[in-house]
DNA sequence: ACGACCTGGTATACAGCGTAAACCATTTTG
DNA sequence: CAAAATGGTTTACGCTGTATACCAGGTCGT
């Protein structure tokens, strides 16, 4: 709050005039970065609009990383823009001829998918070029036959580079073909 | 610090003659509960010890709320038991008969969707009891005109309860059986 | 036009946090 | 038997969010 304060050129007690604490203070920040998001009205095509407005959602998320712990876990009650988003989201699945109930599965599934890669991107703890380093002190850590696994995973990472955005597609769309196999 | 070293009978600076200091603590915890998830050992039919090793973790997530945000956001970094547990699931799928590439894909779905969850329904901010009262001043909030299908969806919670057992399922069967068609 | 009130700022203070530093008794060990 | 490791205490520092009191300037009702 205080180095809020600064950058106003103001004395951090300040800002407790315009807002009632800094909880409230970071779900008007979160709800701003959801309005980001840009979302194709709800219409016939609901597995195109489902996957641009989980890219967008995702995009958007990973450009605020500090907003992404607040959202995901639901730190801040929902804002307008929150409200929104789930309504315009559940329209495109409600037009798209889901039933409720599908609509309540189908949304939740994408929801928790788009947000835990979010979460999962932005916390990642290591830097794109300290991976390759700090992948060889963890092979070393473990006896790499204890976990042979483990160890060809983390090789494949090597040559991929971390969760980008290929696998995060690639999970969306599976998804995504499963829902539309399901509203049949 | 202070608040554990009572619960010892001891002086909160005492601890730190045993931890580096708190974040290292809390790495230990976490791992600690992450060895509490039973993963049935790789053999033939993936899809069944994924399942179950999927649910198995929710589990023991959801019995220890305090861990899921540090697992999740990967706060911590992977102790033994992580390790352990990560190997487990890609040997599942490896020895079910995916490719390197498809097991790193399968792993990463499941993995962010069972902390997906896991993140949504610990940190779902209302009790189940206050979930009707809840609901109500809700739909008062908004214009239920202005967000129809989210107060379709609210009311479909209010019949349903929150996030259960039976949606976590359903999600992850979904994976499971989108994995299962590419993997043949 | 004048007192009341609202607005947005400051100053001070408090309790909480993690933890660095110095010090001290009691084992354990070379 | 001296040296050192072990596990505790005390004190203190800088940081946090924020309650409280105070105060200047502008606005408003009469």
């Amino acid at each position: 709050m205080r180095g809020l304060g600064e950058v106003f050129g103001v004395e951090g007690m300040a800002l407790y005039k315009h807002v009632a604490n800094k909880h409230d203070l970071l779900e008007g920040m979160v709800d701003l970065v959801l309005s980001e998001v840009e979302l194709p009205p709800p219409g016939k095509q609901w597995k195109s609009e489902l996957r641009q407005g989980a890219i967008s959602t995702l995009k958007v998320l990973l450009r605020h990383p500090w907003a992404c712990q607040l959202i995901v876990s639901g730190g801040a009650g929902p804002g307008p823009a929150m409200l929104r988003h789930m309504d315009g989201i559940l329209g495109t699945l409600r037009e798209g001829g889901f039933s409720v109930e599908m609509t309540h599965h189908a949304y939740h599934v994408v929801d928790v998918y788009v947000k835990g890669v979010a979460l999962a991107t932005v916390s990642f703890p290591f830097k794109k070029e300290d991976m390759a380093e700090m992948a060889e002190t963890f092979l070393m850590e473990f006896s790499a036959s204890d976990h042979p696994y483990l160890v060809e995973h983390i090789q494949y990472h090597l040559e991929t580079g971390v969760l980008g955005e290929g696998d995060f597609e690639f999970g969306l769309d599976l998804l995504l073909d499963s829902l539309e196999r399901l509203r049949g």
